[in-house]
RNA sequence: CGGGAAGUGGCUCAACUUGGUAGAGCAUUCGGUUUGGGACCGAGAGGUUGCAGGUUCAAAUCCUGUCUUCCCGACCA
């Protein structure tokens, strides 16, 4: 890198919201980024943030596509209370063993205490099911495919923007099923449709897997699960999909009548997707400069800025605008009379893909310049070529930061065969460790006393036949992936 | 919930050790000159120091409690 490049690299570097480098620490680098990139605010409830209209945008993308995909699957969306009475939340036992720590109460209705405490929804399991169990009586009801976007409370001990907060915004999708094979194909449907999700749109390579028995959610026969990798190395829980069995319709008493004219109890599924991956979003794809989102999610594309205050260049900028929008590129105008190079760096922090610069230089060749966010490569485009120039390049905005995200993937992914090559690759360049496993819940604890390490998912797999526990030495019965936890 | 750090105009911080009634830069408002990588000049507005209590003639400063945020663990999307 020349001098001038540093000197070029760190003059952008924000006044006055400094973003704190990733390499110093990515902990404080990424609320840097929350703040800098007006994406969430704290408010004054611990772990309850703000989303700003940055933010909140980000997740109106994220709900548009997921809706879409998720009705062309014939789910039909549907609202359910956000209280839920103690009794009903308590029928499924392990379930309200799991919520209980962190479940908010509510105890009093103006000036009375109530006769049975509410819950303010953890989860929505109970209500369904509730709901299913007066509803459901044939087989000719089934199946139904539910899904509703809400926000949850968890009364969370250690928050952080989006990660982990006290109430977050979330879609959870519950389906009851006529036959066992039916509900399975469910669970892994929507798996892969997150899956699809996160490649596609986000830009994120993910694993998929399922969860150990340790891990998997409380009150499901399996949890199966989207895995993705962050830039430092952490890996971050991103998408889940349950399969119940009978397990909630014994406990709620959701029957239907057979074809062969028998009462059965059915079989459910529940899945779900948060504005944690918003949080996912930023760890994976953001640099130093600030938020860096992939073209897809992006809610502006394209930020057009004219380099002066000038009625000529304003006229230029609106026709170059309105072919854009003809060509369902979003874009806007940046207006403001801020200096060019400040609205240069307003434009890379708030992560559009993005510029088109405008001004009297490259308009006297009928030209004007645009900068790549994620390379910040710029090129000189005729005015008549802006059109496909902008079509390519967000297409290669979001190849290239999916093919970076999984070359960080692929070179933190390890094998392993022995407990002390964990501890220190988790120790010095942490990722996903696959390493074979007996199942015994000894060796998944033993393995989760190296510093922050927990295993992420079983993967299918079969070739462990000869293969040995990488705890305790005994024939190894999974695959396994281990990770930092977020 | 354990261990550590911090809360002072919108933001970053100073004043705290040694109590004497809050100051700077940036942002903001108005006027003007500017605009190709976070412009400049001039004028103005804005805080009683997270909150509560205590000590004192007097508290941003000392003491106690509490809330919030950040980092490291445990728990969890």
């Amino acid at each position: 890198m020349t001098p001038c490049a540093i000197l070029f690299i760190l003059g952008g570097k924000m006044k006055n919201d400094k973003i704190t480098l990733r390499s110093e620490d990515f902990g404080k680098w990424y609320t840097d980024i929350v703040k800098a990139a007006k994406l969430a605010d704290y408010s004054s409830v611990k772990g309850c943030i703000i989303f700003e209209p940055n933010g909140y945008a980000i997740w109106e993308k994220m709900q548009s596509i997921l809706d879409n995909m998720f009705k062309l699957s014939n789910h039909q969306n549907v609202y359910l209370p956000v209280l839920i009475p103690e009794g009903l939340l308590k029928k499924e036992g392990e379930l309200i063993n799991g919520f209980a720590p962190e479940c908010a109460w509510i105890s009093e209705g103006g000036q009375n205490k109530l006769e049975e405490r509410l819950a303010f929804r953890p989860t929505s399991e109970t209500l369904f099911s509730d709901y299913y169990s007066k509803t459901v009586k044939t087989y000719r009801d089934l199946p139904k495919l539910y899904n509703q976007w809400c926000n949850v409370i968890r009364w969370e001990k250690e928050t952080r923007p989006f990660l982990r907060s006290r109430e977050f915004l979330w879609q959870e999708g519950h389906t009851v099923h006529a036959t066992c094979e039916e509900a399975e194909m469910e669970t892994h449907r929507m798996l892969d449709t997150y899956k699809d999700f996160f490649e596609n749109y986000l830009a994120i390579p993910v694993i998929t897997g399922k969860k150990t028995e340790k891990e998997k959610f409380a009150g499901a026969e399996y949890t199966l699960t989207v895995e993705a990798l962050m830039q430092n190395g952490v890996s971050l829980q991103s998408a889940t999909s349950h399969y119940f069995g009978q397990k909630f319709a014994k406990a709620y008493d959701i029957k239907f009548i057979n074809k062969n004219n028998e009462y059965e109890y059915c079989y459910q599924t529940s899945w779900g997707s948060t504005t944690r991956m918003i949080g996912a979003l930023i760890m994976v794809h953001s640099d130093d400069r600030g938020l860096v989102l992939p073209p897809k999610i992006a809610p502006k594309q394209v930020c057009i800025i004219p380099i002066k205050n000038d009625e000529k260049l304003y006229s230029i900028c609106e026709k170059i605008n309105e072919s854009l929008h003809s060509k369902n590129i979003s874009s806007y105008i940046d207006y403001s009379d801020k200096s060019a190079g400040f609205k240069f760096a307003e434009a890379e922090v708030n992560g559009i893909p993005l510029r088109i610069e405008v001004g009297p230089r490259d308009l006297e060749n009928n030209e004007v310049t645009i900068v790549r966010r994620d390379t910040l490569e710029k090129e000189v485009v005729k005015l008549n070529d802006i059109i496909n120039v902008t079509t390519q390049s967000l297409d290669k905005i979001q190849n290239n930061l999916y093919e970076k995200a999984l070359k960080n993937m692929k070179e933190r992914t390890y094998e392993v065969e022995t407990l002390k090559e964990v501890e220190d690759i988790m120790n010095t360049k942490p990722g996903f460790v696959n390493a074979y496993w007996c199942g015994n819940e000894e060796c998944e604890l033993k393995m989760k006393e190296i510093k922050g390490t927990k295993s992420r998912c079983i993967i299918e797999s079969k070739d462990y036949e000869d293969k040995k526990c990488v705890v305790c030495g005994k024939d190894a019965k999974h695959k396994v992936v281990w990770g930092i936890q977020y």
